[in-house]
DNA sequence: GTCTATACCAGGATAGAC
DNA sequence: GTCTATCCTGGTATAGAC
């Protein structure tokens, strides 16, 4: 059972992560799912309020897919390539990039909760890989910096993903991109 | 002299690297550089073309900003570094990400030859650190992945350090975040 | 090259019926 | 929970005077 609220979730996920906050509005949700306006507007009163809803649902969905890599994978580099796949995934599906990446972008138009969790959600992340790393026994004084290396390569690796979406088909080739970067950072930190 | 041109890109560009694409108008630039909304029309007729005008000017300096890094440096490692300085000193000036990243990020909202100049952009910029990179030692077969990957972790940088600019005055701290970034790929690289 | 005035449409949001 | 109708604002752009 999917419910209104959810479908509009969806919809509105997919547009930020392929047009950006404030490059898509409630008509185009309202176009993909066939219902009005002013239904979005019952389900969710401003725009802000479904940014919220999103990255708190965006925050547990990347949570528990972080839990599957980290269950399925048998040692840390599988684990750290496994999460790569996870973005790679990501751009995989239409060229999307990270709900994060973009609010960080567009942060100056999000309300401060929005922000908030934006930042937190970095930090989570951050922290997991660190782990990770201090499992593959990276002495503890380089996991902080080295986490914020492998967490930025991958932001940054879907934006140049994204970037290079000219020919319209070369989504496969792109997605690959991703997990070179990562295989490349792989190699080199540990 | 500064052309009336000139003032409006500047306040343009500082506008797209702060908020987006999508979320400035000329109503902002009129309104921070004392002029009408008709009279930035006639020196750039559409948004459209203020973005083309705008990217062209980006390369034109970046190019010549990296050369001053490349003239001024002794050896490879040095010239990776001063060229990481260029992302973090952008960071420095009220918080703004590269251009090109927000322009891969709304890539759907530009004309064709935005996308093209801005996924030029990253080739050119892909060129010259992997030449970095073999002046350095690196194995031919090697370069053109690790560039990429240095590329993709400077642009993630700015993403995170944006997503960090909670408190408000911790700009500098963010900004070394992109160093620090920077310094981990390259001992890790080279 | 800059202005006033204005057109036009889209975005975000509300009122109130069903 | 969904609709029709409507409001207000702001964004992009043009016409035409100075």
């Amino acid at each position: 059972m999917t419910t209104t609220a959810d479908r509009i979730l969806d919809s509105a996920q997919t547009l930020v992560q392929v047009r950006g906050y404030n490059g898509f509005s409630y008509a185009d949700i309202s176009a993909e799912l066939s219902i009005t306006k002013p239904s979005i507007h019952h389900h969710f009163p401003t725009k802000a309020a479904l940014a919220e809803a999103l990255i708190v649902r965006y925050r547990e969905r990347f949570a528990a897919a972080r839990k599957e890599v980290d269950d399925g994978a048998a040692d840390p580099r599988q684990r750290l390539v496994g999460y790569a796949g996870l973005y790679a995934e990501t751009f995989a599906q239409g060229g999307r990039i990270c709900l994060c990446g973009v609010f960080a972008v567009d942060a100056e138009s999000l309300p401060v909760q929005v922000r908030q969790a934006t930042d937190a959600f970095f930090a989570d992340q951050r922290e997991w890989v660190a782990g990770v790393l201090a499992e593959a026994g990276m002495p503890a004084t380089r996991t902080s910096a080295a986490a914020e290396a492998y967490l930025a390569s991958l932001e940054g690796a879907l934006l140049l993903a994204r970037a290079h979406g000219q020919p319209d088909g070369a989504a496969d080739q792109d997605r690959d991109v991703v997990r070179s970067v990562a295989a490349t950072l792989v190699t080199a930190l540990l």
